[in-house]
DNA sequence: TCCTGACTGGACCATTTGGTCTAATGCTGT
DNA sequence: ACAGCATTAGACCAAATGGTCCAGTCAGGA
């Protein structure tokens, strides 16, 4: 039910239908979030048409947010990447974290929200989309704990400063958005605790 | 429009209809969003019919929304207000909130998310909504700002220290939802900056 | 060639949505 | 008692919702 990642057997064929919508799930999801967004709305948006959706994603619009938000997850472990590979150092990385994100906000018409969270919050009922978000955000905080590591952060701190680091970008980013200022995002990497203090 | 005591005296009434469905509202958007509460459930909840909605409030829903989020905020200043009055200093004050809060998220169920937040992204197109949430979370930030300069910080510091503060508030309120873990927010006065170190 | 299965297109559906409207019901001061 | 207001009650509505269903299209293999 939740694997959603692997409906089309031929590895080959990318199936555009099925990617256009996931794009246009994820941006309309991030906008408007999973409730406020109507089918005809993302239909439209990904032209395409219902039985396609139906087709894809068995159980429909609730599959097809799992897909988008795995989707935009993935982009953001690969931004983690692009910023941290090639970091002199944990602050570096995460500096550069900031600002991609920063630039990217703006590019997005400074008023998106997070894709996951504004995906995956739909209602205490759905467990199944609430465990869907930890374990990605979860993969978000890994790969970063795993980035500081690798620059010379002992263990345990640096999965003390991944979580922070994130929660930091999770609140700034609703502020920035609130605000409809990259700014806040821009200036995250200065708030961050390196090491702990008591 | 928040004020409790419009037109009809307090003593004795059991909870008048207005009040009923701003209660109603802030904890139905708290948990399910704006766009995922229906009028239908929210009017069960208040123990209210329609036309009661629509004479306490024309607009319907957003003027519902913008009451409700309003009357949430109250809440929360008033949680600052008791957490800082009585510290001796501003780290344990900022403890005090992230305890206070902690709890209240354990009694909400452990998913609830920030009351503002939730009522008021409802999507890009309602900046109404979004210039509400922006002068709300304003008056938290302001709020602690001022608490933190009373206990002696100068008041860029003050200012900083609150926002920096507000930030983790949100982003680990956000990872305590995800992971159904009040200890998150309960360790957040750990990770505050409390003073500029560039 | 024909068959098969993945995919598309959209008509169609029951339900729910937020919202309007009006008649009744109080409760107030005079 | 009466007028005048605030409030309640719920029938009613058009539009939108997510979802089902099936006839068609098309490519590739037997």
């Amino acid at each position: 039910m939740t694997d959603v990642t692997t409906t089309s057997p031929p590895t080959g064929s990318p199936a555009p239908t099925r990617d256009r919508l996931i794009r246009a799930a994820a941006g309309l999801f991030r906008n408007k979030g999973y409730n406020g967004t109507g089918l005809a709305e993302l239909l439209a948006a990904a032209e395409a048409p219902k039985g396609s959706l139906y087709h894809h994603f068995p159980n429909g619009k609730s599959d097809l947010a799992l897909a988008a938000s795995t989707w935009a997850s993935e982009q953001m472990l690969a931004l983690i990447d692009a910023a941290f590979d090639p970091a002199p150092s944990f602050e570096a990385g995460a500096k550069t974290v900031c600002y991609k994100l920063a630039k990217l906000f703006d590019k997005q018409g400074k008023w998106s929200g997070c894709p996951v969270s504004a995906t995956l919050f739909a209602g205490p009922e759905n467990d199944a989309f609430r465990q869907h978000a930890a374990d990605l955000f979860e993969s978000w905080i890994a790969a970063t704990a795993r980035h500081a590591q690798r620059l010379g952060l002992p263990q345990d701190e640096a999965r003390a400063a991944a979580e922070n680091f994130y929660i930091l970008l999770q609140g700034g980013w609703q502020l920035a958005r609130v605000r409809r200022d990259s700014d806040v995002i821009r200036a995250l990497h200065t708030q961050m605790q390196l090491q702990k203090t008591d």
